[in-house]
DNA sequence: TCAGAATATGTAAGCGCTTACATCTTGCCG
DNA sequence: CGGCAAGATGTAAGCGCTTACATATTCTGA
């Protein structure tokens, strides 16, 4: 006979609740409900309606700590204000779900101290494996992913002989390739709307893709206008008319990323300047917006799908016990669109 | 002396190794990490550096099972894709985050057996009271809920005399609302995409809303033009495309959110229709993107940000023991832009 | 019919933490 | 200088669950 408890609970409902209902002992409850087969059909019937009847929730609390392990992985983004990351995620979270993981996302503001109380928050949490977005962080953050034995995955980010596991296109070759192109076009006076370079090794990145290209083209890199922004359309568009107010103009304005490139084509348009008939305009990441643009952006397109699930299959193999994985490099191409044209002939009224 | 543990410690630091490290108990270490102004300032920093000597992070669920409080909140919205919920839910964790409070966000896909699944995972995972959004749900979902004794808050949604706590705006005056005013520019044949309306009581709301003005003005509601599809912008370009084959075509095109009518207004002009000038196009919401469209939208705008402030406030109140508060109606304009004009004269080309 | 295998269920020991209560210091006052 | 309040720290009992192990119970074949 299963310990019958004084039935006078006030809470939620808990396991032995559910046993009392069920005549039978909690180690029967938690089989039923975790290990089906183990158990007579009568029984998990009965154990099952007691759970109806009860409304019952197991405590994750309570089984994590008894199973030691939370089928949870983590994420620390930089943000969720825009959909840059949203895609990835999303394939991330499909793929995980599909093996009974469950993921927890933070973001950090792009804030570094921000981050590692986020990675240590998901730690607490019971986060098994994260998922990180670039290489640059402090040193405390990565110590204490070591220290706690967690396996984690930078993403967003593939470079040559990065000292960790991570899965990524390389940002700084798709920006020199894309600006190889704008430069094909003609371009001589080039600027950029970047995000804040410091803490933000994607942004380095793409920036350094810019003067190579530039300086590949015979072009002084010193020369490109740079704006540093938080990424934002309204920055984007303010950075954009400061860029209009330089003397020459530049004939192309590529963009960090495509929020920026929306917060410039927008402004292009209120300030009566024409895209790509006075300027050129280029984004980066390819998120649903760029298409739907007016004129729609010319911009660097991320494999945001292959990425979120190649690092979920990465993660999982990573907490069964594989060895950390070489970085793997996916390939990001061009989104050829209408803001990206040749400069006014003449070099336009600068 | 405090207990003396093995220390081959293989896993994660927990509170004994720190204890151990720091030559102290364990409610020391505990009360160090808790309630600092009970320990000695030595102690303290002792209990301190072993944190950080060793990179030990508390286990949340040991935590909350010996504490019997989490300070977690949780909110189920029925997706993440677009932006509609991302304003709104950004106030509420921030307000929560300012009362010391965990949001954890899951998305329910608009199906209603999945939301049911994330409320249960939520009350799993700890939350002491949850957001959700409209009224429609499962009476599972409902019994759950109260059968844990968990407060809850509907949110975007404001009935008149609905029978549970309640925050946001009336769907159905607002849309009336809107409806009323482009019917005064003339428009005779209007037509809705809408998102699904089963289980949806928000979407519900805006098409009464729009039947209800076609009612007042003294048009027939039946001739209302329907297209049903979940949202998305690409839906809504496709629901548009449809609604332009419909002869005589209609002259303004309401659409149930901003995504949708983002899909419209892209399909136009990929049609060669120009919006305001053949066929006017409004949303609901104003998201970011609203404004940045072209032509920019003609839409409601919804408080987010004050939504999710009282929302927080109003769980937190209720998580105090305060009584259910009353629904707590706030007001939706209509943000005026471009995309809604008179209908071409004579009616148009239709 | 019965031993022994296979299956179903119960018992009880923690998982890592908080906290009521007990114990030990210290400081202060008469 | 004793005694006691106040403060600092230690002890140990669980929180709700899983799971190794012990204990029925049923089934199988000779």
């Amino acid at each position: 006979m299963p310990p019958d408890r004084t039935d006078t609970a006030p809470g939620a409902p808990t396991l032995s609740d559910v046993a009392a209902r069920a005549g039978v002992s909690t180690a029967t409850v938690s089989r039923a409900l975790n290990a089906p087969s183990q158990v007579t059909q009568a029984t998990r019937d009965r154990v099952m309606q007691a759970v109806r009847d009860l409304g019952y929730a197991p405590n994750f609390g309570a089984r994590a700590l008894a199973a030691r392990r939370t089928n949870t992985f983590g994420a620390v983004i930089p943000t969720m204000d825009n959909a840059i990351f949203a895609r990835g995620l999303q394939a991330f979270q499909d793929t995980l779900r599909e093996h009974g993981v469950t993921l927890l996302v933070a973001s950090s503001s792009y804030k570094p101290e921000q981050e590692e109380d986020q990675i240590r928050t998901l730690i607490t949490r019971g986060a098994e494996a994260l998922l990180l977005i670039g290489h640059d962080r402090t040193a405390a953050a990565y110590a204490l992913l070591d220290r706690q034995h967690i396996p984690y995955l930078v993403a967003w980010a593939w470079d040559e002989g990065a000292p960790r596991p991570c899965v990524g296109f390389d940002n700084r070759a798709a920006m020199q390739a894309l600006t190889a192109e704008v430069i094909a076009l003609g371009h001589r006076r080039l600027a950029l709307i970047t995000a804040d370079r410091a803490g933000n090794d994607r942004a380095r990145a793409r920036f350094e893709g810019v003067c190579a290209a530039m300086t590949a083209a015979g072009l002084d890199a010193r020369a490109l206008l740079v704006e540093e922004t938080p990424y934002s359309i309204a920055n984007g568009a303010a950075a954009f008319a400061r860029l209009m107010d330089a003397h020459p103009r530049p004939t192309a304005v590529l963009c960090g990323n495509d929020v920026l490139a929306a917060g410039a084509v927008t402004q292009a348009r209120a300030l009566g300047i024409d895209v790509p008939g006075d300027v050129s305009v280029t984004g980066f990441d390819d998120i649903e917006l760029a298409a739907i643009l007016t004129p729609a952006l010319t911009t660097v397109h991320v494999p945001h799908c292959e990425m979120g699930r190649r690092a979920a299959q990465m993660l999982l193999d990573m907490r069964a016990g594989a060895a950390p994985p070489p970085g793997l490099r996916l390939d990001a191409g061009i989104a050829w669109r209408a803001s990206l044209g040749p400069p006014p002939v003449a070099g336009g009224p600068g």
